[in-house]
DNA sequence: ATATCTGCAAATGGTTTGCGGAGGA
DNA sequence: TCCTCCGCAAACCATTTGCAGATAT
């Protein structure tokens, strides 16, 4: 934040703080409505906008798997997620990141490769869980 | 196909054709403009619904990336995807799939893990190129 | 003071779907 | 024959955008 033109709203301040202090990678409506909480009268236009500038600005990580909706991640930094097809859950992996796959692409294809993003899809644990207990 | 209760119609037996015999990973308009010079009276909503249909046979899949659109590809095997930044274009990638990612989660966080999707981002090699001749 | 941001509501655009008729098995 | 698929057009729905007023700096 503070990048010249840009201001600090209390919209965009919420948006921010809503995305960082959970890690369930949410939807633009779901932030919308814990906003409204606290800012009753914003609007799910605002929170678009908010979340396409904290895209831009490197503060957040908007994901967009197979579904038809994205979701966002309050934690910019590169690392993978494991998508439950079951209950439809995004989950953080503990998984190190593999820098060297773009070394090896780099050298292999002689492209540039500024990053890239892996995603894992099964059931989760609790998933699994729940069923044994059936 | 020929599973029970699908028929083989000239539409989707197109579609496939069509699919199988690029590698640019096209959208389902651009399939729509190419099935037309075949089929002028082919709709969109066909070309959907076909795709949708040989998705779920496992012929094709759907690459959802950043994009507001989606595209397809008729390589239904596990391969990885570089996506320009500059031109657009997904190409695919040369690297082997890393199969032992999936066993190093699934031990790691006991999750079922069935199946990854990578995908690179940057520059391509044609774009470089191009850079370096102006 | 003034340029950016907001709320509101309408527009957008890729994708899906209901319907009555066509055509593959 | 019969049931699935098609073409057509309207519906859907997440996201974007134009506008006039509010607000951060």
């Amino acid at each position: 934040m503070g990048r010249a033109g840009q201001r600090v709203t209390r919209q965009k301040k919420l948006i921010l703080e809503i995305l960082r202090s959970t890690n369930t990678h949410p939807t633009a409506d779901w932030v919308y409505e814990q906003a409204r909480k606290q800012l009753p009268d914003i609007s799910l236009g605002t929170v678009y906008r908010n979340l396409s500038v904290l895209k831009g600005a490197g503060e957040i990580m908007e994901l967009s798997y197979g579904s038809t909706f994205s979701r966002y991640d309050g934690n910019p930094h590169n690392h993978y997620h494991f998508v439950c097809e079951k209950c439809g859950r995004v989950l953080d992996v503990a998984l190190p990141v593999r820098t060297e796959l773009e070394e090896e692409l780099a050298l292999k294809e002689a492209h540039l490769v500024r990053s890239h993003r892996l995603e894992f899809y099964g059931v989760c644990r609790d998933c699994l869980e729940a069923d044994r207990a059936k």
